[in-house]
DNA sequence: ACCTGAACACCGTTCAAGT
DNA sequence: ACCTGAACACCGTTCAAGT
């Protein structure tokens, strides 16, 4: 009657509902109604089960279509990729130092050194601006404190208000757009679109460096 | 005999050798030779131990000097936050989703937002080009694996090239520099200096507007 | 004032036993 | 074959008691 699919739906939707913190395998079996040790019939460990919720969360993002420019492609992956985080925020905090070489996870990937690649880069720079989009893509996620109804928002703009104005002018000064910035998710776009500047820059570099050669020594 | 300071001190040494799933409070304690119980009559809890030691080794970042262009400045000032990072990898972990609003902090968020504002950037610019630094960064940081002594990098090579060719076929033929990409600290550099393209190229382009408005319209 | 062992309510997991 | 309660070795922390 039960199955590992079942299981780690459970997990998902407990981690939605209640953190990370509240995920022990006691409370998962709760919420499935056996007891905790059935869980030990289907995963060996707490960590496989979590490896498998992670797994299931990854095949949740949409691998954009392979037509048009590399930029808006990559673009688009990674808008994806960001949505799936904010979905389950929990999983973030799974994938921590330990990487996920699973099919869905590694799927996206693919996706991203496929674009780049075609678009013109090396396999060196293509492994790293993918590490670099990936790096800062997860790091949003894990570094957005999680879901407050907004009563830390007002404490962290008192705070960063009340320092002392001639240690802190910068911040004390902007302390609003911080904490704007700091809990909103409008803050994933704009850096997105500096790395891919940066990238663009990188490939025109080149580009013009094997036109006119003459003019890049 | 025993006071805050050292206490952080133990912490910080045992982070480092044990990592943070070592760090319990009993294990803190016997480092120290005391009682578990003692600990509480210097914190109120574990949760103010680790903040308080994050704190410590916030304090271990340099400020750079204030003089000289915005961007080698900044690139200057982010170099030397990885570096502290990666001197306590463990400190990464603990930052995770509740912001460290506190005076060491905060020093290294007020020297760039007063950078980037010196550049000409704008408030809302300023503060979303310091959280996107901020996020890659740490997000580097936390996404990098653990140490370990390549064993590793040798499985996750293996579990790399032997995924199906014909739907892996980026990937596989750029497993070698994806693990080398993964696992190494030279993969910091070079998404941190898209970013500063990115921002130059928005502050190059406003100067521009400015400097001529009828071509920008 | 400073320290601390025992105890409580948790946790993941082993083991032996149920059907 | 599938499920499970009791028990073990942990955890952070409360409490009452030591000096």
């Amino acid at each position: 009657v039960l199955s590992r699919e079942e299981i780690v739906e459970a997990v998902l939707s407990l981690a939605d509902r209640r953190g990370v913190e509240g995920l022990t395998m006691r409370a998962v079996a709760r919420e499935l109604g056996v007891g905790t040790m059935t869980l030990y019939g289907y995963f060996a460990s707490k960590d496989e089960l979590m490896d498998a919720t992670v797994e299931r969360a990854a095949e949740g993002v949409r691998i954009p279509a392979d037509d048009g420019p590399w930029r808006p492609r990559l673009r688009a992956l990674f808008e994806e990729i960001h949505r799936s985080l904010l979905e389950h925020p929990s999983g973030v905090r799974l994938r921590l130092e330990r990487p996920m070489l699973t099919p869905a996870a590694l799927r996206t990937t693919e996706a991203g050194l496929s674009i780049l690649e075609a678009a013109g880069f090396s396999r060196r720079e293509a492994t790293r601006a993918w590490r670099a989009l990936f790096v800062y893509t997860f790091g949003h996620a894990a570094f957005t404190p999680a879901r407050v109804p907004g009563s830390a928002e007002r404490e962290w703009l008192a705070l960063l208000s009340g320092l002392p104005g001639d240690e802190f002018p910068a911040l004390t000064a902007a302390a609003g757009e911080a904490v704007e910035t700091m809990s909103g998710e409008a803050s994933y776009g704009p850096g997105l679109d500096w790395l891919l500047d940066g990238l663009e820059a990188l490939l025109a570099r080149r580009t013009a460096a094997a036109e006119g050669p003459l003019e890049a020594g």
